[in-house]
DNA sequence: ACTCGATTGAATCGTGCGTTTGACATTCCG
DNA sequence: CGGAATGTCAAACGCACGATTCAATCGAGT
């Protein structure tokens, strides 16, 4: 499978490294097979005549950066879930999560910019968007870490928890498409922004989210109870712990 | 101004609806102006005719949208700017910043639906997107969030502050944009899966994320000083408090 | 050297797009 | 009544798109 993706004739490969490019740029709708042709320098006709159509281009382009970080994500998964279960920590578990999409640390400076925000894109607009049959192999590995974070927080019902990992998530892929924005934060003197540290951020805060209520030891911080704002009635959280299979867009 | 935007001739304000109806539902690229018209039963020269182009009355839709959740946002503001400091809760703070994007309950639910895409799809495209110029009313909005904010969490630096709002933004315009996905989840039985209660869940999650790190009374806790993942080497963080002037896509 | 499948290239197809045009209808005001 | 002003409409413009066609070219196998 792997191979069916990666080298190929040269005009192929061409194409697939193009496309990838410009989806990185300027989005998967906005960018035309003339585009394409035109950057990898061949013609037209090649995008039909090796991928069929322009869309099977596009599942492939996605397929080449999803199949990784997927692998990635398994991978980390095996080593932590062979742990005790009391040795597990949620900060290790949100990290293989968010760690393999912003792997690839070997390509250059901007090409790794287009990489995140492609990566961005691919699973944000995963739902909206196109391709469908790339699932499967992604679809364990998510309810494979649902598993594991019901198992981190069982004081969370199942719905409670579904909610806290939308939101993990929607922070998780803000940071791939907007990195731009904020990169301009953090290369403050000290040049590159450094993944690592952006991602031990989004850790801290997504762990401390997910951990949100908790029983705390101390009786010390008396504002949490929440004073409500005001024209917010409030009604209390439904009673039925329900909702039986869920999906997700990780 | 907010004539401007609201009544006219029918045509207009068909075109309006229209547009506003399939934007949410599409996308904004997604939309030609022959789906538009088609949609509001007029000629497609009405949209050039009233508008001038498809752009700008693409800028119209978001503006109709926009200005109302930042008035709202800013009232909210007053309230609780008006209170002494220490009794400002982080949670209604949050709140303020995300129920006015909610807001429009006054509408049927379909309709309500696809106003919390439409919204998601306008903040999330809004840097890559399209209109510039909007901004002014809503950036100064943002800058006071961040000021209050900053004094809300003195302990954080700019930066880190920075991130963290990033973080907050992701999830809460994950809500709007994937509702659907998630909305499987709350409906269970009772009926309606009530924004309120979505909202809550929400401001617990970014609360605790917002507050991640800050030191608890108790020491019971051993498991956040985070046992490393594997192959990150993870350096410190950066020591300059740099970054003067910060833009937020809000 | 010849063949034949694989690839490329230039030209072209049909479609849908945003926009423009100019004729027509309506309204309003002198 | 007459003529701007305002709005509507069908038709058409030029353009870019994804896809297709078909002849030219290449390159290994015999």
């Amino acid at each position: 499978m792997r191979e069916m993706i990666l080298p190929e004739t040269g005009s192929k490969r061409k194409l697939l490294d193009a496309a990838e490019q410009l989806f990185a740029e300027k989005g998967f709708e906005a960018v035309s097979v003339r585009d394409i042709t035109q950057l990898a320098k061949v013609n037209v006709a090649a995008v039909n005549y090796h991928f069929g159509s322009r869309e099977a281009l596009l599942g492939l382009v996605m397929m080449r950066y999803l199949l990784p970080v997927t692998e990635d994500r398994i991978a980390r998964l095996e080593i932590i879930e062979k742990k005790r279960l009391t040795d597990i920590s949620l900060e290790e578990t949100i990290e293989a999560l968010v760690l393999p999409l912003m792997g690839e640390v070997t390509k250059s400076e901007l090409s790794q910019r287009l990489f995140h925000r492609l990566m961005g894109r691919i699973f944000s607009e995963q739902g909206t968007g196109l391709p469908s049959s790339i699932e499967p192999q992604i679809q364990l590995a998510n309810d494979r870490f649902t598993r594991l974070f019901a198992s981190l927080l069982p004081q969370l019902d199942q719905e409670e928890l579904a909610w806290r990992i939308h939101f993990l998530v929607g922070g998780m892929l803000h940071i791939l498409t907007h990195q731009d924005i904020i990169s301009r934060l953090s290369k403050g003197a000290s040049g590159s922004p450094s993944i690592q540290v952006t991602v031990k951020r989004f850790v801290d805060f997504a762990a401390a989210g997910m951990r949100a209520g908790e029983i705390r030891e101390s009786v010390e911080i008396e504002k949490i109870p929440v004073p409500e704002s005001p024209k917010i009635p409030e009604p209390v959280a439904p009673p039925e712990p329900i909702s039986p299979q869920v999906m997700f867009d990780f």
